[in-house]
DNA sequence: CTGACGATTCACT
DNA sequence: GTGAATCGTCAGC
């Protein structure tokens, strides 16, 4: 690992681009995100982690989605434009949602990152979280990792190829760790579509969420 | 304007 | 396993 001031040039230099973010296969892009790396870069405080949960969200088709049968709101219009945004929303009053939009405009596609590795900012993520000290809860969850990386409603918007917020790759490639997938946690509201295999995990990574196989 | 409801987490039994 | 926290959003009136 390089020193923390050539990793985050290096990331910078790496950023995922919109080409990355621009295509029409959500599924796709949400198994190609495990084992990027997600950063946060507000006020200085640089943060990252990598990806090692995330959920698809399948637009107006997909009944777990907050798109579903065409709902166009406030709250959804930032699926409707341009990819390569961020999309988050309030869950429960208390809980911060972090999307990445995919897709073209019109097509309100979207992928939930649901947890992370930590890489570099540790400090900045015990100081947000108020935890005591780094163990796999920090970034587990998708409550957990927007807390830790300071992502707030107000980032609804940002562009995912800027500065403050973005996406990344690394050398790191999964190996002979497995990429699985499996139903969406908390979607039983969606019929049969909460059956659909949209979550992709890494293998026995202590982060990974939930307790679905 | 009002009421119902979460793409969750954590403490507690 | 159960229940509470907590508030922006949305449908319905």
């Amino acid at each position: 690992m390089p020193k923390l001031n050539e990793y985050s040039l290096e990331l910078a230099d790496q950023k995922l681009p919109l080409s990355f973010y621009d295509r029409s296969n959500v599924k796709q892009i949400a198994r190609d995100l495990i084992g990027k790396i997600l950063v946060s870069d507000f006020d200085g405080q640089f943060c990252c982690g990598r990806i090692v949960e995330t959920e698809a969200y399948a637009g107006e088709t997909d009944r777990a989605s907050h798109a579903w049968n065409g709902r166009r709101t406030n709250r959804t219009a930032i699926m409707y434009g341009p990819p390569a945004k961020a999309y988050v929303y309030l869950c429960y009053g208390i809980h911060r949602l972090f999307n990445v939009v995919t897709n073209k405009a019109g097509l309100p596609h979207a992928v939930l990152v649901r947890a992370l590795e930590p890489i570099a900012g540790i400090a900045h993520m015990l100081k947000r979280t108020g935890k005591p000290r780094a163990d796999y809860t920090l970034t587990r969850g998708p409550g957990n990792l927007a807390r830790a990386l300071g992502i707030e409603l107000a980032h609804t918007g940002t562009d995912l190829t800027g500065n403050e917020l973005f996406l990344a790759s690394d050398e790191w490639q999964p190996g002979r760790h497995k990429i699985r997938t499996t139903p969406r946690i908390g979607v039983d509201y969606a019929g049969a579509d909460a059956l659909l295999k949209y979550r992709y995990i890494l293998e026995n990574n202590p982060y990974v969420s939930g307790t679905k196989k």
